[in-house]
DNA sequence: CATAATTTTTACGTGCACGTTAATTATGAT
DNA sequence: ATCATAATTAACGTGCACGTAAAAATTATG
C-alpha cells in the first residue's frame, strides 16, 4: 500500500512543484504533514483533490491564496462537524457555522455565475469576429484575387 | 462636442487609473494619443471599449498584457485592411494576415470554452455543496435541536 | 557502506501590473 | 494675473505567488 507519498511524487501527482506545496503549507492551505520520523513530509494521496481545488479556485476565480485558505478552513470545519458526533452542546455553534459556510458558498456561486456570463459574452464576440474574418476571406476568393 | 477627454476623465470612464493608461500606452496596448499642443494626452471616447476589452481579456482569461497587445495589434491590422482600399498588391499579404487573425481567434475561443467547462463544473460542485449544507441545516431543525 | 538522488531549511531573487512619491508644467476659474 | 486642480516625466516601491541557490541532512540503490 502506497499510503503516503514524499513531496516530489506528491507534487508531480498534483501538477505542481515541491516549492508550491511548502508554500501552501506555510500559508495554511495544506495541513502540516505528519512526518513519521519527524524528518520528511508525507502526503496521503487523499490530499491531491485539495491541491487541485486550490488551483481551480486560483485559475478560474482569481482568488488570492488567503481567500482560498479561508474557504478551505470553513469547509474543513463543516466536515469535522459531519464526522464528530455532534454534542447538542455545540448545536448553536453548529448553526452559526453552517450559516457562515452557506453564505460563503452562495457568494462563490454568485461570482462563478458572473464569470460565466462574462465568458459567454466574450465567446459570442469571438464567434462574430471569426465570422467576419471568414467573410473577408471568402470575399477575396470569390472575386478571384490571386496575386 | 466633448470630442476628447483628458486622462483623468477618460480613466474614470474606463474604471481605471491614469497610471494604468500610461502603462498600457508604454506597453503598446493603447496608441500614443495625439497631443494637441504637445502637452497633455487627449483620448477619444471611442477608445473606452478598447480599454474595457483589455480588462476583459485580463480578468476572464488571465492573459498577460503582452499577449493582449499581440491580439489587439493583429485586430488593428485587420481593421485597417477593412478601411483602406485594398490594393490587389497586398492581396497575398492580406490572406496571410487574415489567416493569422483567424487562427488566433480560434485559439481564443478554445481557451474560452475550456474555461467555461471548468466554471460549469465548479458551479455544479458548489451547488451540490450548498445542497448538503442546507440538508445539514434542516436536519437539526426537524429534530427540534434548539439550544 | 559508499554514493547518488531527494528533501530540509533559510534566504534572497523574479515577473507582472501597477502604486506612490516628487518636482515641474498646464489648465480652468475667479 | 493668481491660485487651486490636474497632468507630465522619472524613479523607486509594492504585493503576490512562487523560483532559485546553497548547505546540510535523509533516503534509496548498487
Amino acid at each position: 500500500m502506497a499510503e503516503s507519498l514524499r513531496i516530489g511524487q506528491f507534487a508531480a501527482a498534483c501538477g505542481v512543484t515541491p516549492r508550491t506545496l511548502r508554500f501552501y503549507e506555510e500559508r495554511g492551505l495544506l495541513p502540516t504533514p505528519t512526518r513519521q520520523v519527524r524528518t520528511m513530509r508525507r502526503y496521503s494521496p487523499d490530499l491531491i483533490p485539495r491541491v487541485e481545488r486550490i488551483q481551480q479556485l486560483q485559475s478560474l476565480l482569481d482568488w488570492s491564496l488567503e481567500d482560498i485558505r479561508a474557504v478551505l478552513a470553513l469547509e474543513d470545519q463543516v466536515a469535522t462537524l459531519r464526522n464528530r458526533y455532534h454534542h447538542s452542546n455545540s448545536a448553536l455553534n453548529r448553526q452559526a457555522l453552517l450559516e457562515e459556510a452557506t453564505t460563503l458558498t452562495i457568494n462563490q456561486l454568485t461570482r462563478v455565475r458572473q464569470r460565466l456570463i462574462g465568458l459567454q459574452n466574450l465567446q459570442q464576440d469571438l464567434e462574430e469576429k471569426l465570422a467576419r474574418y471568414q467573410a473577408l476571406s471568402t470575399q477575396s476568393h470569390t472575386r478571384g484575387e490571386s496575386c
